[in-house]
RNA sequence: GGAAGAAUGGCCGAGCGGUUUAAGGCACUGGACUUGAAAUCCAGCGCAAGGGUAACUUUGCCGUGAGUUCGAAUCUCACUUCUUCCGCCA
């Protein structure tokens, strides 16, 4: 969130992030007229405030008599402080909805362009294999090996659904495993999260008002309802919402293994097939907290941690900055890393890793006692390390042989009972 | 599910209708003393929103939200969370 303070003296640069990002005006501009009106009712308010504690002070050593006297006046004053104090309510209301609509701004580094055609390649690690055979995709393959049930899935729950099967379930988690044991040998703090969370915490992390309809909600009969988590960024971000963090601890680095659930209500017909895209999968996230000095850092570390293990797994990927058109809600810089996938040609978005400034610890006040005593929004940052049904479709594509098989990347052996190669039953 | 209690600044903790302008302590910051440190002493020290170039100043904030009152941290109601006890169930 933009800081109303930062935000009123700083209208330009605001004005160009939006503008850059494609953003429409017409909130900024009610932005603006609602701090000039609240401005007005402030002053009001303050005086009548002011005079009311000064006449009532006055009174604290008079007599029953000279208190009669003055009540109806007083009560008076209360009455238009309540009415103004509610018009007041109403203009905070309507600015804070509107300023959580609001973007985080991109960095000055961020390269400029409306869509994803216009984000900027950093590099290429690997190189995709060249097949002298007539290659299949993950779903072929997962259907031939016996691994990957999509008809009784959608049977069962409809689209965007899947079940892994046999040495499909063993390799993923073998792969779980695999992601969550580098992670620990790295240092970092691993959490098993709730997967409902409250309202306030999906805004918290920027994925509520204006996402709303991309999750779940699950509904209870007078009660606040629940909302799954679309990534367990959320629950380890708010792991430290509401909390002043020690300096000299920071930074923080986490991660945590979860299922994640998606609506997709805005993409509907886009990547129907297999497992690319679905209502539930499971990831492996990193999520930190550190400070601004440190936060530059922290993010080429998470960058080249996601790329290490796309390295160990042997798939050829690239590292794309996003530009400013094609950046989310909450980020001021993403870097994605994209793995490639033979049976389409292309390389796909595998890791996100985001830097978010103070965007999400404004929300989620979370902050940080600096050397001088002073109290700081923390940064936060979080990566994708990784998804296991992308980076299961991708080991499959790419590992694919001749004879239908799928030799498994050397790093996962320990945690497959032996088992190297998958073959068809 | 039932009963009782609690929630105050970064932390501990007093206050339970009007000198609260939230005591006192710890921590922190600046200074004095010291070769340096510790200890001691002096001073400062919350968040947010208005006004002012600034020094400064006004308002709001004692879990959240309503209410009573000229006046609420303090009284009333509802909610949330936590603690203890009882019951029930994995």
């Amino acid at each position: 969130m933009i800081e109303l303070r930062v935000l009123r003296k700083n209208f330009e640069k605001l004005k160009k992030g939006l503008i850059e990002r494609g953003e429409k005006l017409e909130n900024f501009f009610k932005i603006l007229k609602i701090i000039e009106n609240r401005k007005k009712i402030t002053n009001s308010l303050q005086k009548l405030q002011q005079k009311l504690n000064e006449e009532s002070k006055a009174l604290s050593n008079s007599s029953i008599e000279e208190i009669d006297q003055r009540r109806s006046f007083l009560r008076n004053i209360r009455t238009n402080i309540q009415s103004l104090e509610t018009d007041f309510q109403h203009l905070e209301n309507t600015l804070t909805n509107l300023i959580l609509k609001i973007p985080n701004l991109p960095q000055d580094d961020v390269p400029l362009g409306e869509s994803e055609k216009n984000n900027l390649e950093i590099k290429q690690i690997g190189i995709p294999n060249k097949f002298n055979f007539k290659i299949l995709d993950h779903v072929e393959l997962g259907d031939k090996l016996g691994i990957l049930d999509l008809e009784r899935s959608s049977k069962i729950s409809g689209s965007r659904f899947a079940f892994l099967k046999g040495s499909g379930s063993l390799l993923n988690r073998a792969l779980m495993q695999y992601l969550c044991n580098f992670h620990a040998g790295h240092g970092d703090i691993e959490l098993t999260v709730p997967y409902l969370v409250k309202y306030s915490s999906m805004q918290a992390t920027g994925q509520f008002p204006k996402f709303f309809e991309d999750a779940f909600q699950i509904s209870i009969p007078n009660s606040e309802s629940y909302y799954l988590i679309p990534t367990s960024e959320v629950p380890v971000t708010n792991f430290h919402s509401n909390e002043i963090l020690p300096e000299k601890e920071l930074p923080l680095r986490y991660f945590s293994h979860s299922h994640c659930f998606r609506a997709e209500a805005g993409s509907a017909g886009r990547d129907t097939r297999g497992l690319i895209r679905q209502h539930q999968f499971e990831k492996v996230e990193m999520v930190r907290f550190c400070t601004e000095q440190q936060s530059e850092f922290e993010f080429a570390e998470m960058v080249s941690r996601a790329s290490k293990i796309l390295t160990e797994l042997n798939l050829p990927h690239r590292i794309v900055s996003l530009c400013t058109g094609d950046l989310g809600f909450s980020s001021q810089k993403t870097y994605d890393l994209e793995v490639w996938l033979p049976s389409q040609g292309i390389y796909r978005e595998i890791s996100s890793c985001s830097i978010f400034g103070t965007f999400q610890s404004l929300r989620a006040k979370i902050k940080y006692r600096d050397a001088k005593g002073y109290l700081k929004p923390a940064f936060t940052l979080n990566g994708s390390g990784l998804p296991l049904g992308r980076t299961l479709v991708a080991i499959l594509e790419n590992n694919q042989q001749i004879n239908g098989t799928v030799k498994i990347p050397k790093v996962l052996w320990k945690y497959m009972n032996g088992l190297k190669v998958l073959t068809r039953p």
